[in-house]
RNA sequence: GGGGAUGUGGUGGAAUUGGUAGACACGCUAGCCUUAGGAGCUAGUGCCGCAAGGCGUGAAGGUUCAAGUCCUUUCAUCCCCACCA
């Protein structure tokens, strides 16, 4: 018997699917479509390791079920070229991005190639390629086209190791997600998306998206939806406004103090000549810090009195106005009003001796004395007290009659805010597509004309940043000065280019068809195969990537580029895979396991990918084993054997004592993968190969393959059910069993519920909730006789004795329950 | 502080509608075998106990003939967001 060498088929079925093109995908109408995407990776300089493959395996098992279930599949695969690492890369080795990209690319294509993974590779795409940027500029001109794309100075996020500024997305606790650089704050003309527009839609529409709840729940909480009003306070001797925003105008007599941000444009305006310097230090003070620096400040509220006050336009209240930056300058008005029923208000007017009233009150009376006592800050619903007209009632519903009643005499409005900002997609960095816009002293900001796409990145010496807040563009002459389109005179280009995120914005819609030069893509293809049906990706693109790209999408949409306004149906995020101690999987512990040394050592793609799924439930995370790997190298190899052996077999007659047995565990385990794969039950559907394998090694033994068709079918259903886990050896295994067209295209076992009915039941008997024992009846058993043989096996019988059966629970075929 | 998730043997993990807890695998123990291999095969392996039996799904209560599963309370861990009014 040949050996399992993986080693020698794995390249020598590789190759032939690849000139077969068996997972080429056309626009076929006879078949159903499915369209199965895995994130397209980041072609870095570092390799693969077994924690990125267990994302593309999961896609595989479903493209390979699901193209063996008779669908008509698409499963794709590129490159997110564009970015920073290859940038950095490349200066930091005297080379190009071009290069780099080139390079890693190709790397990485090698080592998914080596993992089996059925791609259509006629559809490869690389978003640095300029046929692909070039679309992806022609999108930004269609957002600029609709007002969604336009330019504005702000206090932006700048990394000052990286010298680019970063989305708020890009930006955690303070530091930049890729550099580590605390960020620092920058004035600058910078281009935004307006995503805001599309707040509403985009958190509405997660309701009928087939997503993880967490996912779900971390895009509601970025976009962070609250609605409530805006109250107007007035400036007490004069009719200088206040606009504040609030979720709980229901306390509104409650006001104790009104709070501007620092950077609120009123505060030089309302700031009394005695309180000036005060002010003005403060705000100095508080503009100089990073974010990370409040953050650590935030333990301790700071403020400063401006010396006016403000009328409370519910009882015409005097309060004092403060300076303080806890209040955030872009969120809502920048402005609120404090009082007792919020922690942090609480805290404030505790430091700053600000007088305060209580008028929200629990039930519970004891409750009620500690919150009229200012012993905590009570922010739960209640009783209105001291509320005017309004005392007696329920805060839930007088919240609206508030607002209602002060809408009245033009001092409240009903209001939506968000906490979501318009994404910052200008990158001052070389390796992006360059923003295709003309800037033109007469006619301003104007759009690269259609035809003149892609606006193209020039080579250049040196692509270190300037560092001085302009792309290292902006050092080429060539390539900045241009003619205006509008009006022929000179102007120059813009030198920032896109944010990555734009790239993959819309990457899914070019895979329907990724060659088209006259459009990002057509209609009818995209329609054909969007939305995706399983979109599998980590959870490190929940927020940027999917709220970016359902932006994106939405956009299209409202064009009539496409009909469908959510891109991603069903998003399938699949849990981290650890290093062997349980900690993450980096370059830097040096704990990696690459998928290319596993395979070297013999282990073979086919058992690297059992393990990523039979590891455990593909959406948690686990640790990997090298132990576990051998397991599934050996349950492999027992396959192989018992294929070969079953092949060699020279069965005498056609014995079918064994028929029946053989032909029940076929039709069980067609039935139980089948299953398992529908609801992504990875490892238990391997569990179950692994067993169908078992007892047949068991039949085995017992007719030596003699009940011949049986066999034939057991062998063709274990190869075939194993196939989308393990695509090699299954495709070695059956040409050898005859078959001359691959596997992978063969048609999916079906089982008959009929077949499954085995001719003996196990029926467990209780006696007082306790398992007394397993009784083997015939299948055909009545009611009635199960229960009179459980009443007389011998240990139930023990139990019974000398008691009186007060109540038989019996369950069909299963259990009899006796209690006495 | 807000949101989301997870707790089952030595380990990873299985358990339709409540119906034999621990499938499958790793590890471990014993034996067999031999082309001494990354072997293979057979048997065993939740805990206590010689056994009968008892105890067992983070903890404590509850419902039920029967609870990993349902209800109440609680603890721990992980992830995301976070002075968003």
């Amino acid at each position: 018997m040949k050996r399992y060498n993986p080693k020698e088929i794995e390249p020598r079925w590789q190759k032939t699917w690849e000139d077969q093109g068996i997972y080429h995908a056309t626009e076929d109408l006879s078949k159903p479509e499915r369209y199965v995407l895995e994130y397209f990776p980041y072609p870095s300089a570092a390799t693969m390791h077994v924690g990125h493959v267990r994302n593309y395996t999961i896609g595989d098992a479903i493209a390979r079920s699901m193209r063996m279930q008779g669908y008509n599949v698409l499963h794709p695969m590129g490159w997110d070229a564009f970015g920073l690492p290859a940038e950095n890369y490349a200066i930091k080795t005297h080379t190009s991005p071009q290069a780099v990209i080139k390079d890693s690319t190709q790397r990485f294509k090698a080592q998914l190639t080596q993992m089996g993974f059925s791609y259509d590779w006629t559809r490869e795409i690389n978003s640095s390629d300029p046929e692909y940027y070039r679309w992806t500029q022609w999108l930004f001109l269609l957002l600029f086209k609709r007002g969604l794309a336009y330019q504005k100075e702000a206090l932006v996020n700048w990394d000052p190791v990286d010298k680019t500024v970063l989305a708020n997305e890009q930006v955690i606790d303070g530091r930049a997600d890729r550099s580590g650089a605390v960020v620092e704050k920058k004035a600058l003309k910078q281009w935004f998306f307006k995503i805001t527009e599309y707040a509403d839609r985009l958190a509405a529409d997660l309701d009928d998206l087939d997503w993880s709840d967490s996912i779900k729940a971390m895009q509601r909480n970025w976009i962070g939806r609250s609605t409530g009003a805006e109250l107007t306070f007035t400036v007490d001797g004069s009719d200088t406004p206040i606009t504040v925003f609030t979720t709980r105008a229901d306390t509104i007599f409650s006001a104790a103090f009104i709070v501007l941000a620092p950077e609120h444009p009123l505060v030089a305006k309302i700031t009394t000549k005695a309180q000036q310097s005060a002010v003005e230090q403060y705000a100095k003070q508080t503009a100089g810090k990073t974010d990370l620096e409040r953050q650590e400040d935030e333990k301790e509220k700071t403020g400063v009195f401006t010396g006016a006050y403000a009328l409370n336009p519910a009882n015409d209240e005097k309060l004092p106005i403060w300076v303080a930056d806890f209040v955030l300058a872009g969120y809502g008005t920048g402005a609120v009003f404090g009082d007792i029923h919020d922690e942090r208000d609480f805290e404030f007017l505790q430091k700053f001796d600000i007088p305060a009233r209580v008028t929200v009150i629990p039930d519970d009376p004891e409750e009620a004395k500690k919150v009229q006592a200012k012993a905590y800050a009570y922010t739960d619903e209640g009783i209105l007290i001291d509320s005017g007209e309004f005392s007696g009632q329920r805060s839930e519903t007088a919240r609206d009659k508030i607002i209602a009643w002060l809408a009245g005499k033009q001092m409240a409005q009903e209001k939506v805010n968000y906490k979501i900002r318009d994404w910052l997609i200008s990158r001052q960095r070389y390796w992006g597509a360059p923003i295709p816009i003309i800037h033109c002293p007469k006619d301003g900001a104007v759009p690269v004309p259609e035809d003149q796409l892609p606006v193209k990145l020039p080579e250049l010496k040196s692509y270190e940043p300037s560092g001085d807040g302009r792309s290292p563009l902006a050092r080429v002459p060539e390539f900045v000065n241009t003619t205006c389109p509008k009006c022929g005179g000179p102007a120059q280009r813009e030198t920032d280019t896109m944010d990555g995120f734009a790239c993959s914005s819309w990457y899914f819609l070019r895979f329907a068809d990724p060659h088209n030069n006259q459009a990002p893509f057509d209609k009818a293809k995209a329609e054909f195969w969007l939305p995706v049906d399983d979109y599998i990706g980590g959870a490190e693109h929940a927020v940027m990537h999917l709220l970016y790209a359902r932006f994106w999408t939405k956009v299209m949409h409202d064009e009539g580029l496409i009909s469908f306004d959510e891109p991603f149906s069903s998003l399938r995020n699949h849990g981290m895979i650890l290093a062997p101690d349980g900690q993450k999987m980096s370059k830097s512990k040096g704990n990696t396991i690459s998928p290319s040394e596993l395979i070297e050592q013999g282990y073979g793609a086919d058992s690297i990918r059992l393990m990523e799924l039979f590891i455990g439930p593909w959406d948690q995370m686990a640790a990997w084993s090298i132990e576990g790997l051998g397991g599934t190298f050996r349950f492999l190899q027992r396959v192989w054997t018992l294929v070969h052996e079953y092949k060699e077999a020279q069965p005498v007659a056609n014995n079918a004592a064994k028929e029946k047995a053989i032909l029940i565990a076929t039709h069980t385990a067609i039935k139980r993968v089948s299953q398992d794969i529908h609801e992504l039950g990875f490892n238990t559907a391997i569990a179950a190969l692994m067993e169908f394998t078992n007892q047949l090694y068991k039949l085995k033994a017992e007719d030596n393959f003699a009940a011949v068709s049986a066999w034939k079918f057991a062998t063709a259903s274990l190869v075939q059910l194993l196939a989308p886990f393990a695509p090699h050896i299954t495709e070695e295994l059956w040409q050898e069993l005859g078959h001359t067209e691959s596997v992978h295209i063969s048609a999916w076992p079906l089982w008959e519920d009929k077949l499954l009915v085995a001719d003996t039941i196990t029926v467990v008997v209780q006696v007082n909730g306790k398992v007394r024992a397993n009784l083997r009846l015939p299948a055909d058993s009545s009611e009635e006789s199960i229960v009179a043989a459980a009443k007389v096996d011998a240990k139930v019988a023990g139990y019974l004795k000398g008691k009186d059966i007060k109540k038989t629970i019996y369950v069909p075929k299963k259990l009899v329950s006796f209690v006495v």
